[in-house]
DNA sequence: GTAGAAACGAAACTTTAGGTTTCGTATGTC
DNA sequence: GACATACGAAACCTAAAGTTTCGTTTCTAC
């Protein structure tokens, strides 16, 4: 019972942190990333640019790593939080073809900068199957069941299955670059895919 | 004509570049590699396991990031020489299954890390195309091509398409790591994809 | 066999960058 | 007004990539 207080206002005492300079140094972090690439960006850089001094960044983040990682997801929040609606094959078809416009965007490349430059960090790489990867199936597994439950697929189909089927192609493509990733290449993907996911 | 000679024996004055110290660098390059990850090898580090100084490092490559990545298809060499034989699906479905095998191994795991590491360096990420991509690609081009004249698939199956829908789910969990990627994934993958290619 | 050319090892060196420390100041709570 | 904590500025530390120097070795050419 003490510790309700600590629900409604856990407010520390002391200089409350600030909440502007947090923001400055995140989108900075993102710009560089966007401009420079992961690996280019330098750490005084994103002091620099977000006007704080070094010693601010390392007080909240342990790594360079760590504040390009949060710098991304930070601007991808809102791209992300896009709700899904429809019943059937729709939602499943509309998902896909917006999974291959996100990634061929802007923010899908920094992306793609992101998720190569944090490949050996085992601490983020984790952060990153939470944060972004394990949300995005999420929404993928109930889009598939629903379509099971309305008799649109299979019901024998397996949704984890489905998932990389339809999404693994668009991957491939964005991080290995063998070959243009458009609306087409995702159109190709659904129409040859899902017929095989079809109750006869 | 003056030019013939160097055809036959182009052979430069001076000593020549040591072959054994080119092997001992590449060894002890993968051997790191493999050990401690693709940042946190030092290239100091490389010259004193290869027994060797400093600037034979530099004086053959332009960085580590090109030694590690000559290093492991060095080491990979071998194992991608292996020939297709068969005919019909059957070399389409062994081609997958061992892909997955490979990918799961512990030189699948290097080269993830190489791939990763050499993403933004544009040259390398080039040279990864031409020497391993489109490699592999020929030669499953070869075998879906062979499936289609001998009518084991649509004719109009398009083998860009059927290569990456085969192929982009293994690379997807490879590199995500949401789920195992293991033979019954791969299998799981062709039982379902296949059907969807096969004339009626 | 000797001259010239180029690679080699050893080791000192330069530069850049990630991260830390110090300290005086600013901003909050009690 | 006391206390706690964040802030900026700037010097600082350390590690690592890549370079330079130089004496030595291994080859070709004549």
């Amino acid at each position: 019972m003490k510790e309700l207080k600590t629900k409604i206002a856990p407010r520390p005492r002391g200089r409350p942190r600030s909440e502007r300079a947090r923001q400055e140094i995140l989108e900075a972090a993102y710009k560089l990333l966007r401009d420079k690439g992961f690996n280019a960006v330098g750490s005084h850089e994103i002091a620099q640019t977000a006007g704080v001094s070094s010693a601010t960044l390392y007080r909240w983040w342990k790594s360079k790593e760590e504040i390009l990682f949060d710098a991304c997801f930070e601007r991808m929040k809102p791209i992300l939080a896009i709700p899904e609606t429809g019943s059937g094959l729709t939602p499943l078809r509309r998902y896909v073809l917006r999974a291959a416009e996100f990634l061929v965007s802007e923010e899908g490349a920094v992306m793609a900068r992101v998720f190569t430059g944090i490949h050996e960090d085992k601490r983020l790489r984790q952060a990153f199957l939470e944060r972004y990867v394990e949300h995005r199936r999420q929404i993928q597994r109930r889009i598939i069941e629903d379509a099971i439950a309305s008799c649109e697929l299979k019901s024998t189909t397996d949704p984890e299955l489905l998932i990389d089927v339809l999404t693994g192609p668009l991957f491939f493509r964005w991080l290995q670059g063998h070959a243009p990733l458009d609306k087409g290449f995702a159109k190709s993907i659904l129409d040859s895919v899902i017929p095989a996911f079809r109750p006869h």
